[in-house]
DNA sequence: TATTACTTTTAGACTAATCTAAAAATATAT
DNA sequence: ATATATTTTTAGATTAGTCTAAAAGTAATA
């Protein structure tokens, strides 16, 4: 059995993985995992060890197959916790991580299944993340964001790239939530900011950082 | 905030000290743990430095009002996920222990109160065990079992003392599940094991070391 | 290509929780 | 009441995960 340490070590390098390609560094690991880079190493060793990693000295790592499927199964967990919380127990999308977190780790098939089902299969998390299915596969989505729409074309809110409490209450309050329909009325060419519409009725101001964030299909 | 081992400790006192009076031992304390006396001797010492239990040397323990809370709250956070597995996702009574071990350590007033909403506000777990409420007022039911009874006395089993998984599926081949009721017909004198009627159509023999463990609500 | 800067690893130390073995305290029994 | 048995505590080690500081390796730059 591996602990929510190993665990979280995984995930955290599943993550980084699938944004650069090649290995994963030593730093951005202790980055993402608010810890030491000595620290990281140490765990990396272990990781290898234990063939959920491969790793040469300085080189960074990669998931081995087996390193994969237990990321991809912590992900699959988290993201059915989030959606029973907010669907279930009417938690806000902006509080559910932190509790996913920890629920996440609890490690058996049957109930990661069962809720499932309980849930009735839910393709996407509150925050519009993909949910891994029982194989573990992941149905991603286009990476559009608000800031690649150009001024008069229309998108619908499929997800966010930032998680932070801070920036979903501030979506939340613009009403930015999973499917809204925007459509870009101006683009400021200084600062990248934009005008937009909101559901054909709210103008809205946004700014490239906050745009950039926001997953959108095209309409 | 304390460890998951550190409540475990808390727990295991809880239950013992309603057992016995006086303080807990050691011994019972390890025995319960499965660990060994040095290693609780050092983690009551922990407890004690936190004011979570009141310690003399060689006195054993006994839980402060702050201790006590915290086990009460996890006994709430347990049974409320007993009942969440097997009411919502279809596990049996004997399979749930195990994950509501796990789930009873994440530390959220608002996930245990919604779930306590979500499920209804049940007074009793899947086990017949009561729930402590909000507050930590628990509603313990008599302490009647099956063995107690008389020839031809009846009764409706409403709880278990004993929860291993061969026991629980002992009764449940039986029929002798919650509600069930049951009518003691025979009661051998050598072994105190009973013949008796259960649910008004089933007879069944069941040894003393079964029935001392069914706890029972006379009719 | 040498020097500087940055990243990664190693060495050694710390904390939490555990263990074994031995010592100290308490309980039991002749 | 004294010897014996049992329980509890202490002393010292071990393991997982972390840290700081220093050494080693890699990358960037003049």
């Amino acid at each position: 059995m591996n602990s929510f340490t190993e665990e979280n070590y995984l995930k955290a390098i599943f993550k980084l993985s699938s944004k650069n390609s090649g290995g994963v560094s030593t730093n951005s690991i202790a980055e993402s995992l608010n810890t030491k880079a000595s620290s990281v190493t140490d765990m990396i060793k272990k990781l290898s060890d234990k063939k959920l990693v491969n790793y040469k000295k300085y080189q960074g790592v990669n998931l081995t197959k087996k390193g994969k499927e237990i990321a991809v199964s912590i992900i699959r967990n988290h993201r059915l916790w989030e959606v029973f919380l907010v669907e279930k127990l009417n938690f806000k999308w902006d509080e559910v991580h932190d509790l996913a977190e920890d629920l996440e780790h609890i490690k058996s098939k049957k109930l990661t299944d069962q809720l499932d089902a309980f849930l009735e299969f839910p393709k996407y998390d509150p925050h519009g993340d993909p949910i891994p299915d029982k194989d573990g596969n992941i149905n991603r989505h286009q990476d559009i964001t608000l800031a690649d729409l150009k001024k008069k074309e229309q998108g619908v809110v499929v997800g966010v790239k930032e998680h932070s409490k801070s920036y979903l209450n501030y979506l939340e309050n613009t009403n930015l939530v999973l499917g809204s329909e925007i459509k870009v009325t101006d683009i400021i060419d200084f600062d990248k900011s934009m005008t937009i519409t909101v559901n054909k009725k709210q103008e809205v101001n946004i700014s490239n950082q906050a745009s950039k964030n926001l997953i959108i299909k095209k309409l």
